[in-house]
RNA sequence: UGGGGCGUGGCCAAGCGGUAAGGCGCGGGACUUUGGCUCCCGUAUUCGGAGGUUCGAAUCCUCCCGCCCCAACCA
């Protein structure tokens, strides 16, 4: 509160930095606005996301405003389906965009700069092929060479540019292209190309058009159109900002907004870019662009995260000019924390095991309260049946446990959660050594978990009731690679994790059978869990959308 | 290689000349009807390296090293 007025950027991210500065030197005349630009030609991932709580955050924070603006500048590869997409994803984050755009709206005033910068003398048409653009462009050591159409007449380049554009001309023949200097070390400012002759139709402006602006052209005064002033972009366009600078110099724009670079999220155990996405979703390797183990948007709200968990992460991440590489514990982490307030619990068995109590009655079932979530008591309660056969985790048993094993064990006593404790008397196994079945006493004394006496007991488990139990599809998701970084060593698809999806037949306790397609539960030791939309009137399915920390798990592991 | 950027603990990340925040992870402990949650404690004598300036440097200067981006009519 004192710091922040005594040092008001103190712990803020350069870029919030920057903009505290600016509002207070009066730059912008205060104001603040920024924009979103995806290109609508994928899903959002979690790197968009982070771009996304950055600049509709940085508007919140700073009373500004933030656009929403499709760079739809290359009809070959963008659709109306991802529009809509990336709305809605934006939109499940939590933002909503003060303004819509699509750098198209602004075609014929792109054109129009086009013009003037002919006229300034500042762009020619050049006639020359893309490869002899490319050879001619030359290398990070030696200066480029000046097209021979580098000197065609103002008036010849505004007649040839309108006849691109009446489409008097071939794909590919002519381009309108910066004059520069071909000789810049900066290899963006030799001469860029603004313009291509492209037949191609337009997700929006049909077939209007047969020239595109490319983004180095179209993106500078999209921004002035809009009076962005702080324009926030990832690291690879810092080499691109001179040219950004001239184009915001060099043509009559209503405003003069800053290029403003950051570093891209990068996460381990996943694979982030548009084409590899793209390539496994087109290869079959997961379900499309939602599934849950897609680090797309869609993906991870099929997974169950929610947009508080996301934003959380991104917040937690920063932003700084650094190259990264963001453990996904963190993301984990994020989910955790959100998930474990908002959840009701419920138990659910997933590799059941059948446990009968031989001392309770053949016929009886009794009916316990059990908290929705003991944190909040104001959540509430549940009922859930309890008899005398049960199914208990597999996992929760070993025959000859080590020495840190708590849980259920031959001749051990154990809490059945909020039921009673239990204690195995002998194991039932079939002919090939494999255990089928527990038998097990109850201590009637201990109703509702807890014993009288004051006995302790070092492990409570889940348990579900054989008869009243429904079952489940249980989707349990591992991540998608196996390597902390995919692809680094050989191509990324050889570091898929074959397990990464592993589908079980559950039983779960009767109050689950309400649940509808997004809900979320925490299943009691297990994890968080959401109902999946495949879900039908005969059975549920269930995502789980991350494990519970479970540092026996990690201990065993270990061992 | 020319240009542009970046190097603070295992991973993020503050720090902006006054003697290394915080989070994640990890280790330990308390609590616990989830081996969860919560709560404590610990986890960089040191900031890519070497010099220099200074009473004092992660912060300033010099040189060196490493990593990333740019040679699409992609964004």
């Amino acid at each position: 509160m004192d710091d922040t007025t005594t040092e008001p950027t103190a712990g803020l991210d350069f870029i919030r930095t920057i903009i505290t500065e600016d509002r207070v030197s009066g730059k912008h005349e205060g104001r603040v606005a920024t924009r979103f630009p995806p290109e609508p030609n994928g899903y959002l991932h979690i790197g968009h996301a982070k771009s996304i709580c950055l600049n509709f955050g940085v508007a919140r924070e700073f009373g500004g405003t933030c656009n929403l603006r499709f760079d739809d500048t290359n009809p070959a590869r963008e659709e109306t389906e991802f529009v809509e997409a990336i709305k809605d994803d934006v939109r499940w984050l939590g933002f909503d965009w003060d303004n819509l755009h699509f750098a198209s709206d602004y075609f014929e005033q792109l054109y129009a700069y086009g013009v003037q910068l002919i006229r300034d003398g500042c762009a020619y048409v050049d006639s020359l092929t893309a490869d002899e653009i490319r050879s001619s462009r030359g290398t990070l050591t030696e200066p480029g060479r000046e097209s021979p159409h580098r000197g065609r007449g103002v008036d010849e380049n505004l007649e040839m540019f309108r006849r691109m554009r009446a489409g008097e001309f071939e794909d590919g023949a002519h381009v309108l292209r910066a004059r520069i200097d071909m000789a810049s070390p900066n290899i963006n400012l030799r001469d860029p190309v603004l313009y291509r002759i492209r037949r191609a139709h337009h997700h929006r402006t049909a077939d209007a058009w047969c020239i595109y602006p490319l983004y180095d052209f179209a993106h500078p005064p999209s921004d002035a159109l809009e009076h962005i002033t702080h324009s926030l972009c990832t690291l690879e366009f810092e080499a691109h900002r001179p040219l950004y600078d001239w184009l915001v110099n060099n043509l009559t724009v209503p405003a003069r907004p800053r290029q403003i670079e950051f570093a891209r999220l990068n996460l381990t155990y996943t694979v982030m870019s548009k084409r590899r996405l793209l390539e496994l979703v087109q290869e079959r390797h997961v379900n499309g662009w939602d599934d849950p183990r897609m680090p797309t948007i869609v993906g991870m709200r099929r997974r169950g995260y929610t947009p508080e968990a996301v934003r959380n992460f991104c917040d937690r991440i920063g932003v700084a000019k650094r190259e990264n590489m963001v453990d996904v514990a963190h993301l984990e982490h994020a989910v955790r924390e959100d998930l474990n307030k908002r959840s009701p619990r419920i138990m659910g068995v997933v590799d059941p095991l059948r446990v009968v109590l031989d001392n309770y009655p053949e016929d009886l079932t009794e009916t316990f309260e059990i908290a929705n979530n003991p944190e909040f008591p104001s959540t509430g309660t549940r009922r859930v049946p309890f008899a005398r056969e049960l199914f208990i985790e597999r996992e929760d048993f070993m025959e000859d446990p080590p020495k840190k094993f708590f849980r259920l064990a031959p001749g051990r006593e154990v809490r059945l959660r909020g039921a009673y404790f239990v204690t195995c008397v002998s194991v039932v196994k079939d002919a090939r050594g494999a255990i089928t079945e527990l038998r097990c006493t109850y201590d009637p004394a201990t109703r509702g978990g807890d014993a009288a006496d004051g006995r302790k007991v070092k492990a409570t488990l889940h348990w579900v009731a054989v008869k009243t139990s429904i079952e489940a599809e249980i989707r349990l998701y591992d991540r998608l690679f196996t390597a902390e970084t995919p692809g680094a060593e050989h191509d990324y698809r050889e570091d898929l994790n074959t397990d990464s999806l592993q589908v079980r037949m559950a039983r779960l306790e009767p109050s689950a059978a309400a649940a509808a397609p997004g809900d979320r539960f925490q299943f009691e030791r297990l994890g968080y869990f959401c109902v999946d939309p495949d879900s039908t009137d005969r059975r549920l399915v269930f995502n789980r959308t991350v494990t519970l920390k479970d540092s026996w798990a990690r201990f065993s592991a270990g061992a």
